[in-house]
DNA sequence: CTATAAACCGACCGACGGTCGGTCTGCAAT
DNA sequence: ATTGCAGACCGACCGTCGGTCGGTTTATAG
């Protein structure tokens, strides 16, 4: 007589671990950035992915180990990117913390579509914890990074701080707390006006610029945030694709 | 014949609205402390209240909504104590700034052995929600109070900032930063080694001040972040109790 | 063809946040 | 004193969700 199998689904096919794992992440990912992770069930990711309950935990421990690979995999390519910036040594390390601010916004001028989606979802109230993990691996990251160019700074002569690691610190929130300031741009030019939306950019960015100008006590004008035309380039790209 | 109530407790005592809540917000809070908000349950904190689920659910309408209580009162001496900030007209920026900076450290001194604990607490792995909700708080108060001082400053030619809103944002991420070197300082204090947690909160002081006061362009030396000897004077009281 | 490992299934479980119909208490008006 | 009422409080119950487990299917190597 007939199993407990014979509804079996026939859509089954096994993948190799790496492909579902990465699937899964997919999907969970969108939907995080929807409803916010909290919000996100198994059962939607699942239904979503079209595996099993059991499949599911075969490839991730728990929820919470998910999220991690979630936050891991968008981490990644921030990681690997910054991780060459050593690689320059022939530059002094002004020239070395402008070539890294500028590799930054570069990406965000390349990746601008991607970037706003982004932005939008982990800036939502719901994503709260998404967006502090993110942060956090971000700044174990790039902060060493920064202290690192901070620290042969002032050993050249070329960087007067106090505080290396308090120099990094300022560095890195202050990049952090950009963020909110480029969302708002990225509104404006998503609803056609470019224009307002670079001078909130640029505006912040002078702003910022002469503070650790001041900070890393350099000359007025050595340090280039970003470089110019960057921001405009980028919120056109948007504006254009709307 | 015997009701369903034949077995009802006759311990229930009917408070005022106020005092249940209060020792609802108690019981939470502690357990929050001790085990983080995801891992208490509604059935931990009405057990050690000895309220009922309903009785729970009559005062509070969620365990969200808890939380907040929670950080709202944490945060209330806080805010309360920070809003006469504005009262002393007839000083200056520089001066008010300075009266604020101390009033938080006479703060810290005088409740040290709760800061030790509370501190303990937020900074540990599982209460990252805890510690965010109070930051946001805070923020929300502080940082406009900070903007109003530095953009008096800048009207009265005492500060030169680019922007104030820029300098009030890092004066606040300076503060919130501050928090990990002050828990290590306890750390060492409690251990009983109060120099060292006095060294390491002065070397970080000393660094933020240079900081400081390059960021708003005043003299070095005008602004002094906490009193002379108040480092020492809380964590000596921490070693004390121990 | 068979053995073995890995991918996958889905019924099931316990815990938890939240609900609901009702009870109990204190107090004010009669 | 009695009654009526509001609101404090009760606890059985519910739906959902994260996670488990015994087992089946698929791929691959020998």
């Amino acid at each position: 007589m007939a199993t407990s199998t014979s509804t079996l689904k026939r859509t089954r096919r096994n993948l190799p671990a790496a492909e579902r794992r990465e699937a899964l992440i997919d999907c969970a990912q969108s939907l995080f950035f929807s409803k916010g992770y909290e919000a996100t069930t198994i059962a939607d990711i699942i239904a979503r992915a079209e595996v099993s309950k059991g499949g599911f935990y075969h490839h991730f421990s728990a929820k919470e180990d998910l999220l991690e690979a979630v936050v891991a995999r968008m981490t990644a390519a921030i990681i690997e990117q910054s991780r060459d910036v050593l690689a320059n040594p022939g530059l002094d390390a002004l020239e070395r913390l402008n070539r890294f601010l500028h590799r930054t916004s570069d990406w965000k001028v390349d990746n601008a579509r991607r970037l706003a989606s982004v932005s939008r979802a982990l800036l939502a109230q719901e994503n709260t914890l998404l967006f502090q993990r993110i942060l956090a691996a971000v700044t174990q990251t790039i902060q060493p990074l920064l202290l690192g160019i901070v620290k042969e700074g002032v050993e050249e002569g070329v960087f007067d701080v106090a505080d290396p690691n308090l120099a990094a610190e300022v560095l890195v929130s202050l990049s952090h707390a950009r963020r909110e300031v480029i969302h708002d741009a990225i509104v404006m030019a998503e609803a056609g006006d470019v224009a307002s939306g670079v001078r909130r950019i640029e505006t912040r960015m002078k702003a910022e610029t002469a503070t650790i100008e001041r900070l890393l006590g350099v000359a007025s004008g050595s340090l280039v945030l970003v470089p110019k035309g960057a921001v405009r380039k980028m919120l056109a790209a948007l504006a254009a694709a709307r």
